[in-house]
DNA sequence: TACAGTCTACTAGGTATCTAGTATAAAATT
DNA sequence: AATTTTATACTAGATACCTAGTAGACTGTA
């Protein structure tokens, strides 16, 4: 057998908004079945078929994989949450901040502050470790 | 005369990704005709009517103001660039963060870094000041 | 004045996104 | 076994976005 590499990561396009909202009832489900899906999301009033379509819309992009075994297909998330984020905040970083990551802290410190005294430390300690890393 | 609040702001919407590149011209160059954004655009290749059209469709929007006192229109954006990161920023708390400040700027600090100690100070002080206010 | 250039408005077409219906097959229920 | 329920696949339409062409008016120049 031929060890190589992973391939060169697909690079899944960023979900779009309605992707997103179906996402996150995955992340909090786990891996789920459509009815499931429909039945949990936020916005009620969305067709059970509306919800298949975006789901079979996300399996060809490969936003989720799935298991067809039994009859009811089973979703669930190509990406963590954590991984999606980070795959947002990129694009946005260079998009709107022209990849200065620091303005881009500074703009989300300014608008909606970090409510808590205890969050501020945990930013603290983050750019503790960055220091560190950069002797 | 009559005082009065200002109008509740007319919400403007998010702009897109390549109105988002025509603002950028806006911001750099300052009040400027439809030829003036077309020759400094990034993406060449754009045609001439083409970034007409687009100025037009933000002008409906109220993404941008303009005078056409002169023949060739003078365009300008509605929002600063400030202002117009602050807006996406926002909408991107919610939609992807679920509101917490803390994690989109915890996520930010790890994906890209901020290069120099210099920059990491600058939030450091930001810090300061958020608690200080909420003493 | 005629002609070439410049500018806007209007129109149009292609792609992506979102929504949901219809057809059909499989499973469950009576 | 007949009927109802549940599931998928396929199709389709509405809207937004992006792109650019054409028509017509105005400006400046030969």
């Amino acid at each position: 057998m031929t060890i190589r590499k992973a391939s060169p990561a697909p690079a899944l396009p960023e979900p779009t908004e309605t992707e997103l909202e179906i996402l996150s009832v995955l992340w909090q489900l786990g891996p789920s079945t459509v009815r499931q899906v429909h039945e949990t999301l936020e916005r009620h009033g969305l067709a059970y078929t509306t919800v298949l379509s975006m789901l079979q819309i996300m399996y060809q992009k490969g936003l989720v994989s799935r298991d067809d075994s039994e009859r009811a297909h089973v979703y669930k998330p190509a990406l963590s949450k954590h991984q999606t984020q980070r795959q947002i905040l990129g694009k946005l970083l260079h998009r709107v901040f022209e990849g200065s990551a620091t303005e881009l802290v500074m703009q989300a410190l300014g608008s909606a502050k970090p409510a808590s005294t205890e969050e501020i430390s945990k930013i603290r300690a983050r750019l503790d470790e960055l220091e560190a890393h950069d002797q």
